[in-house]
DNA sequence: CGTTCGGTTAAGCATGTGCTTTAGTAACAC
DNA sequence: GTGTTACTAAAGCACATGCTTAACCGAACG
């Protein structure tokens, strides 16, 4: 049921490196080309470009070439892939959470008893 | 302002196996000892083990010992930290394109003009 | 006591990742 | 045309990751 996880895969691997992530940021305040996500960063661009490519795999930026230009844009709708399973985790724990509550609750008839906290 | 990461890198990157977030989605349902943990997984425990502690260190699973058993139990406050990052991100770009929208409809006032689109 | 069970540590290895430098190619400037 | 700009492709290298097996430890059980 869960094994379909190729693309959360490589998603969650393109956000876990800084640089990658810095490259999202830039690229959530519009498009730019590939020069500029580079310049900022402490490395070659050969190896901004291979991130880039991480992030293209990942589906979550898209780049065309306009002249000898490469444009990159973020794609959106693959960020809020990753952000539907870390809300599935949150739903399934918050129910349970809730059902510990009614449990609790029925304990609670009898006297105080607590085992939840931080 | 952004180079505060650390941790992101290890939250990311230890929901980028598909092993460690079976373990999460495991104990969204609740803790579970590791043996629990380790028995639909096609690898030996010790693997098993090393995947854990990088879920720990990330600070999405904490674990306790009681007589010879770990018991682990997710941390939902970190993986509410990776959502915050990626909503963050979607706030950019909604407010970017409800910019855009706004522009173009001053555009709209006078015929019709485009540069948008796939 | 000794044995099994659950976990832990350590060493070793194959592969992957993140960078580098070097050497291109295509578009634009002159 | 030549030269510069912006990117791309390829090779190579240092280090990290993900696994293995073997050996070990303390808790529980007889």
């Amino acid at each position: 049921m869960l094994n379909r996880t190729p693309d959360l895969d490589r998603l969650f691997h393109a956000l876990a490196d800084p640089t990658r992530r810095a490259m999202v940021e830039r690229l959530s305040r519009g498009p730019a080309p590939v020069s500029e996500l580079a310049r900022p960063l402490p490395m070659s661009l050969p190896a901004a470009m291979q991130h880039l490519s991480v992030l293209e795999a990942a589906g979550l930026v898209r780049s065309e070439k306009v002249g000898r230009v490469r444009i990159c844009a973020i794609t959106p709708a693959a960020l809020s892939q990753a952000e539907q399973w870390i809300n599935a985790r949150r739903i399934e724990w918050e129910r349970r959470l809730d059902r510990l509550g009614d449990y609790l609750e029925t304990l609670d008839a009898k006297g105080e008893t607590d085992g939840q906290g931080e």
